[in-house]
DNA sequence: TAGACTGTCTAACGTTTGTTAGGTCAAGTC
DNA sequence: GACTTGACCTAACAAACGTTAGACAGTCTA
């Protein structure tokens, strides 16, 4: 809790199917799962081992501390977002305008942070939550998926697409500004994805490029 | 702390200036400047008795409890934009333009939130971490701040003012979401509340009405 | 079949938290 | 000058937290 580094237990790939990778996966699922719902501090190594059916102690067999839990559903989830984002761009054809493509990115976001899975919206969460250490392992990770939106930003504004004397670093603020704000106030039964997603893009984009 | 109603003990007005009415003052100034930098959690009340110089024990004789002083914090911090936004709306020849109103607003927004004290941004970052009953007791005063952002979104689709198909509703989400997300990101030395309120309202008007 | 490894459990530890009961002491009131 | 009140303190409480040590059963390996 106190000390220094956390390293970065986040999974690059699948591993092979021992029988305690189901657990280290089971423990990984319901502390997204909480801490999505919870935030960092009411989720405790309790309530994650009761949700897995094991006890408190034996979660330190899978992982040194909490935090490296932590930071690894953190980082699991900006992974996560980054390929979703990443492979929707890649799906498009050559041809797509550029507001198909910023369409396509934000519905990817919004997806991934609102209807598939809970890691990437238990990292948003926590990330403002955790104790310093677990946030910087988690910024190289951020850091890597912003760059996306860094471009498509610049993009935009070389395009002249969006409104007069908007910065390309704040055109990005204000889009991952509303996207990310949405789990505040998103019910799957008021909203569509689809729907944010061509709203979020019209607003942007008033001026087609 | 597990019971069920937390009284709302928030400053309508400046009380009397008794003695302990400072005390009472300063321990919510203390707690908003913990909230804001720490979250829910990381407030203790021995770190906010230290804070000003009294011990924790002595806080329960100006609040029953702590999350009375969260809700405290949270509702004065709410009341305080609207009151910033309306004041800055109501000072506005009734000539002026509806980007004019717009970038007002953004700015009187974004100035309570990022310069002037600690009480808004304290209650926008506790309000996910804090229990129900807190939340609960935070609502009515969100929903009446929020009318203010109902209206003005309203009036900016009704001009046509913004992107074809968004409606007032999404056009409000997104408004509120790019500007209270950015305290995850300003910095007083990278970024000016004047800019980004300008560039804020370029980004959604790019229609003139 | 002996021994090592895997995965879990029990049972505690030290710390921190919100909260409370009861005491203290100066300032104001009758 | 007795008494009340306001404002604070001391000292503890039970609960919850992350974490650890050691035991135990099942499975794999030599």
């Amino acid at each position: 809790m106190t000390s220094g580094e956390i390293v970065d237990a986040s999974e690059g790939d699948v591993g092979s199917a021992r029988s305690g990778e189901k657990s280290r996966r089971d423990i990984l699922d319901a502390a997204a799962r909480i801490l999505r719902r919870r935030g960092y501090h009411a989720t405790t190594l309790r309530t994650i081992a009761d949700a897995v059916g094991i006890k408190a102690g034996s979660i330190y067999y899978h992982f040194a501390s909490k935090d490296e839990i932590i930071a690894a559903v953190m980082n699991d989830g900006v992974d996560a977002v980054r390929r979703a984002v990443t492979e929707a761009l890649a799906g498009l054809a050559a041809t797509a305008s550029l507001e198909e493509r910023l369409e396509t990115a934000v519905r990817a976001h919004l997806h991934a942070l609102l209807e598939f899975g809970d890691y990437t919206s238990a990292g948003l969460k926590a990330y403002s939550e955790a104790p310093e250490p677990v946030r910087d392992a988690a910024r190289p990770h951020r850091l890597a998926y912003e760059a996306i939106w860094d471009r498509l930003a610049e993009e935009i504004v070389a395009a002249g697409a969006t409104g007069t004397g908007v910065s390309a670093r704040s055109l990005k603020l204000a889009l991952l500004g509303m996207m990310n704000w949405s789990p505040e106030w998103y019910r799957p039964d008021r909203h569509r994805v689809d729907d944010l997603a061509r709203e979020f893009t019209a607003l942007v984009l008033s001026r087609r490029g």
